[in-house]
DNA sequence: GACCAAAGGTTGTCAGGTCAACAAACGGGC
DNA sequence: GCCCGTTTGTTGACCTGACAACCTTTGGTC
């Protein structure tokens, strides 16, 4: 079978998408890492265990709602809790599983560094977007990760999960 | 100044934005390695010289139509050199600048890896999105570079870039 | 109740990226 | 025609992420 080419509009647009999946993470690598000395993936971490009642999530959840294997999460979860955000403790109903903990100094420090975080996020995306285009790129994402992310094994779209959260 | 917090629409749309940003290049990543041994970014280094006629071009060029930093560039095209894809030569007008250049090792390297490259594009992408969508995606990821990337200086629009080219 | 495949995590190793320091060449001002 | 700031690029040290190997526990199945 022949390769179906990319047209020109395709070609533009394809162009631009991997130049924003370029620089949208490293713009906010820089800046959480000079305000809050916190990779984006490290606070996305700490926000997802924020967000659970009991502050605490086990790790293979956590990788879910992160969009990480396993074994990246598992490194980044030692940092932090050499760092004091976070700790694990075994969970007592199933011994393989381990339960991430985000810890008092944790949480405050996601508290400081969160109006930062939402500042270049609003200045980066929502504050150049229209509402129609907003409401676009919803949709766009949402194809793109059925497409991705078949089975919502990363996202967890299968478990009714997608719940909007008290903040980012 | 308070902050101003995203919505429920804003939020939800950000966390599947940052998903896709997440797991697209992974995607990419994967596919490029497996089925022609390269990451994704020294395939668009390959790709961007083959566009030009000379197949050359000097490492500063390079790295704005790559959107890559000078350090990691250079990096890469020692590693790209080192499989023969690539040589490097010293300007002859300005002595301080080096032309990458694609040699015909690189470039059949290229095209056998564009097809398979090009089908999984299409399958994540371009397949799963409308026409009103792409051009919509197409608008939205325009304003969002011009706020990532004021200056152009990566993706090179203000020296009248973006021409559509022959292929991705 | 003993196996055995699958689930859940951790660890080690290696490749790739970032950042800061450095070197060399250009170019404008005087 | 000399200086000095800028441009252009490379290098090395450090850090993070990917991948594979491994270990433990679980939950059938026989």
């Amino acid at each position: 079978m022949s390769t179906r080419w990319l047209d020109a509009e395709e070609l533009a647009t394809w162009v631009r998408l991997v130049a924003v999946t370029e620089l949208l993470p490293s713009t906010l690598d820089q800046q959480l890492r000079r305000d809050a000395s916190l990779t984006h993936f490290e606070y996305l971490v700490l926000a997802m265990l924020s967000e659970d009642p009991g502050h605490t999530l086990q790790m293979s959840a956590l990788a879910q709602r992160t969009n990480a294997t396993l074994p990246r999460l598992s490194h980044v979860v030692r940092r932090l809790e050499d760092r004091g955000f976070v700790d694990r403790t075994r969970n007592s109903t199933d011994a393989r599983a381990t339960n991430a903990h985000l810890t008092e100094a944790g949480l405050a420090h996601l508290v400081d560094s969160a109006p930062g975080h939402v500042e270049i996020v609003r200045e980066k995306i929502f504050d150049v977007l229209t509402p129609e285009q907003v409401t676009q790129l919803g949709a766009i994402t949402t194809a793109l990760l059925d497409a991705l992310d078949p089975e919502g094994r990363m996202t967890g779209h299968t478990i009714g999960s997608h719940r909007p959260s008290s903040k980012e």
